[in-house]
RNA sequence: GCGCCCGUAGCUCAGUUGGAUAGAGCACCUGCCUUCUAAGCAGGUUGUCGCGCGUUCGAUUCGCGCCGGGCGCACCA
């Protein structure tokens, strides 16, 4: 058990002896400032708050209870009730030894594991993926690594987007103006091309429009010929789908899309209809507020010059054709059947909250019992802007292609690193840029809160100062240069060799080492990356710090030499651990 | 109009149950390569945490009201 963790189950037990109807669960340590201690708790001035208790006579008493000796020096009481926890020197080391003999690497899996669907990607069919699907995609990635990390059992899902309106475009371009070579040369380009066209026919003639929609209804109602186009412009656009997962490390567990539901959105409407949870308005099917709630909080109503009025999620068009709220109860509804989650996560951009919160409302409205089973979570994220504040695009306007946005990234990787390390063979530069440039895009998406807009700068993301993908990579790649250096089987000694935790940068390092596992589980609990990017920036600080100060190779006796290629093993390891749970690749040398 | 999100150093951003003196990077200045990768490090300067009120022993964090910005608001997803 991890030390933080025996502190806090103590301290929990402490807690109950002193309160015995207290709720423990919220009773953490938290890594403080290194003043103060390794480690800090101020869960006792929350629980004397509730109670109208004096916060020191309580941790006073507690204190009296607490049964430490083993794992911290004296703990202390400080301020209006913290409590503060150093670790013994010895209780470190051996956390670090064990690490070092592999039975840890300073995280534990979740003690009771949960089954979690994990709803990421989702582009579009015909369409480019965009420099957009990099949020959804990375921040997904990212989360589904690190909640297998954990034990978790995550199941992936790819809610790829081809069923739709867009499809009636597409075939009346497809069976009107197709160019085939083209299509053979860029598919995607050459789909994009035909729904531009016709796109712009239809606003501009209603009769054309009418012909796309004839198009929908036909492939709706199961037409051979258009079914057959539609798996034509499905298969080719799994195809640049691949390839670009295959490129970013990303792999789903299933990819059923929109259109795998599609059998039973009749049955879902008419259900809805028939429990009274939905009904007709205007010729279309929706589902209204059930006032149950204050008009404030009511999803299904919104607020219009003073007067509230119904703001219903549509099930069923008047035309007969189903919205996507329809398809994605319709998921809910198989998923619960089929892997019976305890969660179900949605990495989708922000703008669609008030959907998922309309979603999940009539989910709860119409399978009650199933909805109580099952904790639905929409993850946002903000938008990607460029220079101007406004939505990144290419200087001519256009979306920006997340093919040649990792394209440049990797060529300008490729740039630096010739530059840089011009004696490396051309080969290794090569794969160098890829890790780093995809590391780079990557990194800096997930570095700032997902919440908030962020404004993209290649010149940021690639640097090699600063809280970036290449810095982190810079760091691996430094302690692998250490190990270059000696002979192989040295190296293994290592690992068995006791450590020595004197400087105090050794001690720095050490210490932050034994965080990795407290940041996951905070990564996992709010569904924030960032968490993680910010401890593998300070981690390589951190070791950095170490670098400078305390030689390795050339330290004064082989006791330290081995302590300290040990303590550059387990941070080389927690960074290659850390950077792969963010979905990031490392390279030995750069 | 109503709802959601945001407002932290000159710029870009962190800030984990409310907690101890609010932090990074960039930029600017000064140093450090006969010692493990200088793509690095050390030091210096930088704040009415948008404004006000409230809750609290304690508020960047919670509540309310303003101001400023973004997004959303029935047959697209």
């Amino acid at each position: 058990m991890l030390p933080h963790k025996k502190i806090e189950s103590a301290l929990q037990s402490a807690v109950r002896e002193v309160l015995p109807d207290a709720d423990v669960s919220t009773v953490l340590v938290r890594p403080g400032d290194p003043k103060f201690g390794d480690y800090q708790s101020n869960a006792l001035m929350s629980l004397a708050k509730t109670r109208k208790l004096n916060p020191r006579q309580l941790a006073t008493d507690v204190l009296a209870k607490l049964d430490l000796a083993s794992v911290c020096e004296k703990v202390e009481i400080a301020g209006a009730g913290f409590l503060n926890f150093r670790l013994k020197n010895s209780v470190l080391v051996e956390s670090l030894q064990a690490a070092a003999r592999g039975e840890h690497l300073f995280f534990e899996k979740a003690s009771s594991p949960k089954t979690i669907v994990i709803d990421f990607s989702s582009p579009n069919v015909a369409k480019p993926m965009h420099v957009g699907h990099i949020r959804s995609t990375g921040i997904g990635d990212a989360l589904q690594r690190n909640l297998r990390l954990l034990g978790h059992s995550v199941i992936s899902d790819n809610h790829i987007g081809d069923w739709g309106t867009q499809f009636g475009k597409l075939l009346l371009g497809w069976k009107n103006i197709l160019d085939r070579p083209a299509l053979e040369c860029d598919a995607i380009a050459e789909l994009e091309r035909l729904y531009k066209i016709i796109n712009a026919e239809c606003d501009a003639n209603p009769a054309r429009l009418e012909e796309a929609k004839a198009e929908l209804v036909k492939l709706q109602a199961g037409d051979a010929e258009n079914i057959s186009i539609w798996q034509e412009m499905t298969a080719l656009s799994q195809k640049q789908f691949d390839e670009i997962y295959s490129r970013l490390g990303v792999k789903f567990d299933h990819a059923l899309g929109e259109s795998f539901y599609n059998p039973w959105l009749g049955e879902v409407v008419n259900d809805l209809l028939a429990k009274k949870i939905a009904r007709e308005s205007e010729g279309a099917v929706g589902v209204f507020s059930d006032s149950s709630l204050p008009p404030k909080e009511d999803p299904f109503l919104v607020n219009r010059d003073g007067e509230w009025i119904d703001d219903p999620a549509l099930v069923r068009k008047s035309d007969g054709g189903f919205n996507y709220t329809t398809t994605d109860l319709a998921t809910i509804d198989y998923r619960l059947k089929t892997w019976s989650p305890d969660e179900i996560v949605y990495v989708v951009d922000d703008r669609q909250s008030g959907h998922f919160k309309k979603l999940f409302a009539i989910f709860a409205r119409w399978k009650s019992d199933d909805a109580k089973k099952v904790k639905l979570i929409h993850v946002g994220f903000g938008k990607i802007l460029g220079d101007d504040g406004k939505p990144f695009k290419t200087r001519s306007g256009d979306t920006v292609k997340l093919g040649d946005l990792l394209n440049e990234a990797v060529e300008r990787a490729y740039k630096t690193v010739s530059e840089k390390s011009s004696e490396l063979p051309e080969a290794q530069r090569k794969e160098i840029a890829r890790v780093v440039g995809l590391g780079a895009v990557k990194y800096s998406d997930l570095l700032p809160n997902r919440q908030s807009d962020y404004i993209f700068n290649w010149d940021k993301m690639l640097a090699l100062q600063g809280n970036t993908a290449p810095y982190l990579l810079y760091a691996y790649a430094r302690i692998k240069s250490i190990f270059r250096k000696i002979e192989v089987n040295l190296s293994l000694a290592t690992r068995h060799s006791s450590l020595v935790l004197a400087a105090p940068e050794e001690l720095t390092l050490a210490n932050h080492l034994l965080n990795f596992g407290i940041t996951v589980e905070a990564v996992a609990e709010e569904f924030r990356p960032n968490f993680l990017c910010n401890y593998l920036f300070e981690l390589a600080g951190k070791f950095t710090g170490f670098y400078e100060n305390c030689p390795v190779l050339k330290a004064d006796d082989v006791a330290t030499r081995d302590s300290r290629l040990a303590l550059c093993d387990l941070t080389a390891r927690v960074l290659k651990q850390g950077l792969e749970t963010l979905g990031i690749e490392t390279v030995e040398q750069m």
